[in-house]
DNA sequence: AGGAATTTGTGCGTATGTATC
DNA sequence: AGATACATACGCACAAATTCC
């Protein structure tokens, strides 16, 4: 089994960092604090700052002039854990967390059986926190065929890093279609959410060339505590 | 002006590293010995290794696996210094120098009028070196449109880092040429080769989409001390 | 099976070099 | 020319993953 520990330092503060760039808290050509400022205020050394905004600029969402500073330029999409992770607080921060419920292979569901080329799927469900903030649930299905077995155990705050790392996924396109159907088996009865504030997305993943489309996710999300921000969303 | 000084250790560290790798000494598979182990015998500190390390394995060519070891896996291309600098010594190792002899801004000879928009040229001539053994001389031409002057002070010991971070320019194609005619105003009369030694190479340059050929250099290499190797030839 | 040894990963702190302002 | 800020480099301590016995 995989690690339950914590993303390394260094990680958390470049997704931070990208997170505040692609929110738009960090309005492009801003110049950040100076490393050693920024390492003290985060309680970090300046080399693991370093590391992290070494990170930011190789997704191109910094530029680090040596003698001038560090620029942030702004980029509609990112390589990153958070080019597809778009709950934000309302009032913005928060580092994302999440709690797996649960891990379970079961058959999927007619309307998913497309995705993939598996009959089962793994279904994960997790709960979604900006900070100590619980703002959503979410519901995802991986194709079976890309792991047999998936325990909770596997999972760390970043899904996209378990894609990333474990299973060499990479995430192609995303596709928001909002007021999806709940379904029937797992209406979330602790969020009270207006009618077309669920949000569904399809998320497509590949190994190299393959074109399958094999992870599927849906969201419930809490309106009054977090936006959904759709960079790529049809409507 | 930009600098004389040379390239940052970890670069010169990774630079060879993937010479080695891409020359073959270093055998797809194989196992680097312990990174401190390394360190010591390299002379710089672990951290410094390290970075090169990781340089490496971002090109491809190195598996780093923790708490196993660093694995060198075989590709053919890299994207590296020495993707096109294909001299070798013939016993191997050796870091790759340059002394520029000088730098001038001329009127493109006929032969290479075509390659690239300006009419003038900077022809670069450099002595090339593996380790202190002089190997080759060596004349560029680089298209004036790309930058009006250039200096003997703006080159280091690698043209590509120059290309890359002066002028924003990557090498996207390579075609050799053996035995192409030796232009009549510099037979190198330092180096006695036998007539099919000779070798000439286009460079293609280009700035993201643009497509001219803007760099055109020639190499006369001293057969007895170094080999050419070409991997991507025609010839 | 399991614990020790090995090896890479992360993080910290510091000193010095170099580019920019 | 001096101050500021990023880049490089060094060394150390501990964590995590692997390997070996």
């Amino acid at each position: 089994m995989a690690q339950t520990s914590e993303l390394p330092k260094f990680i958390q503060l470049s997704e931070m960092l990208i997170r505040e760039i692609a929110a738009g808290r960090l309005a492009d050509g801003v110049r950040l604090p100076p490393e050693r400022e920024m390492a003290d205020e985060l309680g970090v050394a300046v080399g693991t700052l370093r590391k992290a905004l070494a990170d930011v600029e190789a997704k191109g969402l910094l530029d680090r002039v040596q003698g001038s500073g560090n620029y942030v330029r702004h980029r509609p999409a990112v390589d990153s854990v958070y080019a597809f992770f778009r709950l934000e607080l309302l009032q913005g921060g928060g580092l994302p967390k999440a709690k797996v419920l649960s891990v379970d292979r079961l058959p999927k569901p007619a309307a998913f059986a497309a995705l993939g080329g598996h009959a089962d799927g793994h279904r994960i469900r997790r709960l979604r926190f900006l900070g100590e903030v619980l703002v959503a649930l979410e519901e995802i299905w991986l194709d079976a065929g890309w792991r047999d077995e998936v325990g909770v155990a596997d999972l760390t705050d970043s899904l996209y890093y378990f894609y990333r790392h474990e299973l060499d996924l990479v995430i192609v396109a995303v596709e928001d279609r909002i007021g999806i159907d709940v379904l029937p088996d797992w209406t979330p009865s602790a969020f009270h959410l207006p009618a077309g504030e669920t949000v569904g997305h399809i998320t497509r993943v590949s190994r190299s060339a393959a074109k399958e489309a094999a992870e599927f996710s849906r969201t419930w999300f809490d309106a009054g505590r977090a936006t959904y921000i759709s960079r790529m969303g049809k409507g």
